[in-house]
DNA sequence: TAGGCCATCTGGTCCT
DNA sequence: AGGACCAGATGGCCTA
């Protein structure tokens, strides 16, 4: 699985195709103690390995003169960015403040909303560094001006390292999401940006899994165009022990979707048979998992380990708010429900079909109109 | 060597 | 007022 191929998937919402991956998730990426990874991995992926250094505390390595007297000087220039001696420090003005973007792009539109006369950006630049920013920036500096060298240095070190861990937090969020998220096992650890995105995605298709669990008969209907968000199961019996519906389950070109009641013990499975890719309705029915399928079990994508997982490193967890779609997958997951089973029963089609038919529903929007509209519907009791 | 990704520093802004 | 948050800037490391 290379870059482009992750890209690929992440812009298709496939999630489905990741059996036999994601119970390599918690070995294979490599950590170092210094950025809240565990640090048994660390070999096979460098990305991990460079930053084991990295990750320590910079103040013994600082070059600040806490002695220093002199206000006109290193952090007390408002003007230049960086400014630092260690890791981010500007040995030679770029002429570029701190807070301004080289290409005239303006405020990002992140954060939180800026008056008018305030933001990262001073207005001008006068020639000696100083900003003629608002009179507020003005009076604060003076503010600043009255306290000695020291103690500014003192305060930004405090700062810095408080700036540190705040980001130590926030990586180790990341960490965490990367652990919970199925996802194809590559050589290195998820990006940031990878690991937003697949989640994102993850949480969408979780999303109508939900819808379709709750009303499968809907949901098949919905799926009826060709878009199915299940999992291809194979080898599946009826309750009775007979086939299920002949030509379905054992039909890879059916989908189905299954929640897990007794998977370990074989016993009946509520499954969503959505939707033939030819277009006939299946039927929701309760199947149960013959021999061959109990013997493919070991090789599910079982949520529940990383969930459990998860759960275990809850109390780890920096502070997630309330609110977005991220914090309404972390309560499903810490409620434990629905554990869903995702699996391939036919390797032959894990990929192929699983993009295809397994995580279409995304691509596929006109066939969950209701999603978009309807996103935190199977949340709100957990919010 | 260019580009991607990351850690860190930094100062402005906002919140409590 | 102090801390959290944010985003720009910078340099290091790694890969293609």
């Amino acid at each position: 699985m290379d870059a482009t191929q992750l890209t690929e998937l992440m812009g298709s919402h496939d999630f489905m195709q990741l059996q036999h991956q994601l119970h390599h998730n918690n070995n294979n990426y490599n950590t170092d103690g210094h950025n809240g990874l565990s640090s048994e991995s660390a070999e096979g992926s460098s990305r991990p390995v460079r930053r084991a250094t990295r990750r320590t505390s910079q103040l013994s390595n600082n070059t600040y003169d806490l002695e220093m007297t002199d206000s006109s000087s290193q952090s007390d220039d408002t003007s230049g960015g960086g400014g630092s001696s260690n890791g981010g420090g500007s040995t030679t003005n770029t002429g570029h403040p701190s807070g301004c973007s080289l290409g005239g792009d303006g405020p990002s539109g992140r954060g939180r909303v800026h008056h008018a006369s305030s933001g990262a950006c001073p207005s001008t630049i006068a020639p000696n560094g100083t900003s003629s920013n608002s009179s507020n920036a003005n009076a604060s500096r003076r503010r600043k001006g009255a306290l000695n060298a020291k103690e500014r240095n003192m305060r930004r070190l405090e700062s810095n390292e408080r700036e540190r861990m705040r980001m130590h937090s926030l990586n180790d969020a990341f960490q965490s999401l990367r652990e919970v998220i199925p996802h194809v096992e590559m050589e290195r650890r998820l990006s940031k940006i990878e690991t937003l995105t697949l989640a994102k995605n993850y949480i969408i298709n979780l999303t109508h899994i939900i819808l379709s669990k709750r009303n499968e008969e809907a949901a098949a209907l919905e799926l009826n165009s060709g878009a199915v968000g299940g999992v291809l199961l194979s080898n599946l019996t009826s309750e009775s022990g007979g086939p299920v519906a002949s030509g379905i389950a054992l039909n890879s070109n059916a989908a189905t979707l299954c929640f897990e009641d007794t998977l370990a013990s074989g016993g009946p499975f509520d499954c969503a048979l959505l939707a033939a890719t030819d277009g006939s309705l299946l039927n929701a029915t309760t199947v149960t998992a013959s021999p061959a399928m109990q013997s493919i079990q070991s090789q599910a994508i079982h949520l529940q380990t990383p969930m459990e997982q998860q759960q275990q490193q809850a109390s780890h967890l920096p502070h997630l708010h309330g609110h977005g779609h991220l914090g309404a997958s972390m309560s499903i997951q810490s409620q434990q429900q629905p554990r869903l089973i995702i699996n391939g029963g036919n390797t032959s089609v894990g990929l192929g079909v699983g993009i295809g038919v397994g995580v279409g529903v995304v691509n596929n929007a006109t066939s969950f109109a209701d999603i978009n509209d309807n996103f935190d519907e199977p949340f709100r009791e957990f919010l």
